[in-house]
DNA sequence: TGATCCTTTTCTGTATACAACTAAGCTCCT
DNA sequence: AGGAGCTTAGTTGTATACAGAAAAGGATCA
């Protein structure tokens, strides 16, 4: 069940805390103590504490004045800006790929990601798993494709902000009737984007990347207002106070 | 001399390390054990480690595939690179802010720390430290001005990327023959981003905050090829391999 | 009854102990 | 002499021990 190799007991703590957090079972704005989190664990507290520090830094605990973390709660607005950031570094993931070049071994690669994307989504053959795989390869293949690597980590932590990630949001849509058209209209902006960037199209690409973007930020609107009992279904709604 | 406080010892193991990484005094690729750090800093385990942990997701330390860690080193590239991402995040805060409005606490400081610059930059009465301080600052209210955490958090972690700093170059500028000129330019900058932002002029306000970057950016490159005899006492200039 | 002070418990930060694993050095054999 | 296998020292990950600080709770006094 759980990870049984050399850092296992950090891994495990990690996994096990961010889903508890993500996941609702720790209300937002909860006391989490370090002993605590421990025995519900059934760790001591050195991975359990490392595992805490790490939350702190991808904001999902907010570490208190006094010692001891409490689970962090969100606004609207802080969704909204996390996908806004996510938006800007994958749009200068793109733009400076378009600058500078492909690396040529991860264009490829993603040109065969979206022949596979097209496929996962053609109606006569969809298939909803291969699009969620698919598109967190594109996504990843987009943050390296230009080929710096202090790039790639700041896109990729960017994600990492709560509900920011580029598969935040599959997970309600698999529900909402007309998701087949939206992940279709996705893919299509993964071929402009990739388009403009081998055509040396900085800004476009750049423009294209952030648009895209906003497709995470729609859903999350969509979500919150028009379909609320869903919220808790996609992962780290349920932080979302007020 | 060190911090007293409740987490003394691990600020101290983080400030400590951080300066003789930064410094130069532990040589970028250099194997860096917790038990050799922690006999060098006469500290216990504990709070080294946790330092490096933070480190390593600085960028300044690498983690090791067999446990351990080795002291980053970056090509030019990388630290262009992190000039660029800082650049961007202060451009995306400056458009946020532009757009949705500023708060107005942060614009009324923001107003006086210009009106600071303004007279620090003045050549009869030229104050250096005073620009590095105000200048800082002007940054740091930057990040705010929009009035979003996660955008402030984000920026100001790329701050933190090697050499990508705001103020990393000063130093080195304070004995370059014409750094008035440089310093006043950058002043000149800011005023045009702050008067681009207050007129909710976002896109303007983004390619302004990100020019200014630039400015990093040609310093680092004047200091690498011109002046290398002072990369040495640029903070993170002697992580520069190749 | 209500507030204040003191006691007691809990929690964190730090240090240390221990086991598993890695790597290097040494011995022994060919 | 050169290489394979073993031993031994070193390093990490985890658990636990301990001291100091905060929080909780009760007792005392007005």
């Amino acid at each position: 069940m759980t990870k049984q190799g050399r850092k296992a007991q950090f891994a495990n703590a990690l996994i096990e805390l961010r889903s508890l957090i993500i996941g609702g079972s720790l209300p937002a704005g909860a006391r989490l103590t370090e002993t605590a989190a421990a025995e519900r664990l059934g760790l001591s507290r050195t991975p359990v504490r490392q595992a805490m520090d790490r939350l702190v830094d991808e904001g999902l605990l907010d570490r208190i004045d006094t010692g001891g973390c409490r689970v962090a709660s969100f606004t609207m607005t802080d969704l909204v800006d996390a996908i806004e950031l996510r938006g800007v570094l994958e749009g200068t993931a793109a733009r400076l790929a378009a600058e500078r070049g492909v690396v040529p071994e991860i264009a490829e690669r993603m040109d065969h990601v979206l022949d596979a994307l097209d496929r996962a989504v053609d109606p006569s053959r969809f298939d909803f798993d291969a699009y969620v795989r698919l598109n967190a390869e594109f996504h990843d293949l987009l943050a390296r494709l230009a080929g710096s690597d202090i790039v790639a980590r700041e896109v990729e932590r960017a994600a990492r902000l709560p509900a920011a990630s580029p598969v935040a949001f599959l997970q309600g849509q698999e529900l909402i009737p007309d998701f087949r058209v939206s992940l279709g209209r996705a893919q299509h902006q993964h071929r402009r984007i990739v388009e403009a960037i081998l055509a040396r199209e900085g800004a476009r690409a750049e423009a294209l990347a952030r648009e895209h973007a906003r497709l995470a930020r729609a859903n999350l609107e969509y979500v919150m207002h028009e379909r609320p009992g869903l919220a808790e279904r996609v992962p780290g709604l349920a932080l979302v106070a007020e």
